[in-house]
RNA sequence: GGAGAGAUGGCCGAGUGGUCGAAGGCGCUCCCCUGCUAAGGGAGUAUAGGGUCAAAAGCUCUAUCGAGGGUUCGAAUCCCUCUCUCUCCGCCA
């Protein structure tokens, strides 16, 4: 959520502003509800001062044995005049609310101009895709010879957009989400939480999934609750209401989680293997840090999650998104895109944001400033990463001319020093 | 799931219809005193929002005693619903 005295101040530049990522601030709504609310506003409080004051009398006179009636019915009138303008106030307070919180968080200066992902821009690659001697399957084919990859059982068990993995790919992805958590909090300071996969509706407006998202989540209805679509929701919402004590900023938490999603509206898209599923697993970086700070903060995490991807050896490159392509609550998102040699191109593996304080004010999230008043955190996330999307990226890359998958050499103390996956290797294992 | 008890400021804790944003204590901040330390004295110490103001300061108003609703001229206090915590029983990983 914005700060509404911005929008008070000069709604026309943050409008501006908005329309560079394809929003329109609908200006003359928000005058007239801004016009109503401070009318409404100013005679509520008005008669509420004036109700505090008579009552405060008949108090003070009936201490005094004195006759009130007299008073009484001088506030006679008062009674449905302040039920219809606290009514009112409510009312359009309300619509003001619904509309502040459509509104989406408004773009650093550095963030490229654009209308989509096209117009995103890259920042830097590293590392040199593999050149294969041999016509390369993507991870579908790679994990299904290995018969390790199940989607047939999984859409039995479920639904399209579920799988079933197996023996030492089922390990493998255990192994990544170790090495991830490992290296997060034994070499960049994260501490590891673990934390519900069920949050309620007020976790979901924290974040900015609700109230425009609902659609794209799992809603258990009987209890209220949501399956999480991403750790970012129950992590971020730790100091929701909170003022934490300056000395403990920043604050650095890495979550591993399922992470569920509905992919409503993206039909056509990824439906073979794993790249889009309804459930998948994810490592999560959450920092909230200090105002100043974010900045150099969504620089370092970035560093982190890409460390993984150096770690493991794999080709990525990094991406500005441009102001049309950016989350409903980013001030500013890299994305880091991994190379997919069956696909010929690089893929979103992980994405990183500073909201600056657009979660903070949802939450009220806030710490002590060396002033000693309460200041809103700025909140920032990235994927460290999505697990799933690395191990296809590792059956890819880093599969053979036998059909066998190379194990990466930093997860191989994570497999017992198994160096590769193979058919022979599963048919003989215990 | 059943029975009972509770939820007040950073913490402890008083307050069962009126001048209560809330006694008292602890903690914290500033000042004074004390040649160190200890002790003592004084002042201050919630959050959000509105109005005034170019802005800030200041002044002023409103709201908030777990959350939401209700009764009343007036609610921390009475009524209803919900949430959470604790104790006992049951069940369970």
């Amino acid at each position: 959520m914005l700060d509404v005295q911005l929008l008070r101040t000069d709604v026309q530049a943050v409008a501006k502003r908005l329309s560079t990522r394809g929003f329109e601030l609908d200006i003359a709504r928000f005058e007239q509800l801004e016009q109503e609310r401070k009318t409404l506003q100013v005679r509520t409080q008005a008669l509420q001062a004036e109700r505090n004051q008579v009552s405060k009398r008949i108090g003070q006179a009936k201490a005094k044995g004195e006759d009130v009636s007299a008073v009484l019915a001088e506030v006679a009138h008062l009674g449905d005049e302040l039920k219809a303008s606290e009514a009112g106030l409510e009312r359009v307070q309300g619509q003001l609310d619904e509309l502040l919180s459509g509104i989406p968080n408004v773009p650093q200066d550095d963030v490229p101009i654009g209308a989509s992902e096209a117009d995103n821009v890259e920042r830097r690659r590293v590392g040199t895709p593999r050149a294969f001697d041999f016509p390369v399957v993507d991870h579908v084919e790679v994990g299904e010879r290995l018969g390790l990859l199940d989607f047939a059982r999984a859409a039995r068990i479920s639904r399209a957009r579920f799988v079933v993995m197996q023996g030492a790919l089922a390990r493998l992805q255990r192994a990544l989400t170790q090495f991830m958590l490992d290296v997060h909090t034994t070499r960049h300071g994260y501490t590891e939480v673990y934390v519900p996969y069920l949050v309620n509706a007020d976790s979901l407006r924290g974040t900015g999934q609700l109230p425009k998202f609902l659609e794209d989540l799992f809603w258990l209805e009987r209890d209220e609750l949501f399956l999480i679509p991403t750790a970012e929701v129950p992590v971020t919402n730790m100091v929701r209401g909170e003022i934490v004590p300056l000395e403990s900023l920043p604050l650095k938490f890495v979550a591993h989680t399922p992470c569920f999603r509905r992919e409503a509206g993206s039909y056509g898209k990824d439906t073979r293997g794993m790249i889009r599923q309804h459930q998948f697993e994810k490592v999560e970086l959450v920092q909230m840090v200090e105002p100043s700070r974010s900045n150099e903060a969504l620089e370092a995490l970035l560093g982190h999650a890409e460390g993984i991807l150096t770690a493991l050896d794999l080709p990525y490159r990094v991406v500005t998104l441009c102001t049309g392509d950016m989350g409903f609550s980013s001030a500013k998102t890299y994305d880091i895109e991994v190379w997919l040699p069956a696909q010929n191109t690089y893929r979103e593996i992980s994405s990183c944001s500073n909201f600056e304080a657009f979660q903070a004010r949802r939450m009220q999230a806030r710490y002590r400033s060396d002033k000693g008043r309460p200041e809103l955190l700025h909140t920032l996330n990235g994927s460290g990463l999505a697990v799933g999307r690395t191990l296809v990226a590792i059956l890819e890359n880093y599969q053979n001319a036998d059909g066998s998958v190379t194990v990466p050499s930093s997860l191989r103390g994570y497999l017992g020093g198994v160096e590769k996956i193979s058919a022979e290797a599963e048919a003989t294992r215990d």
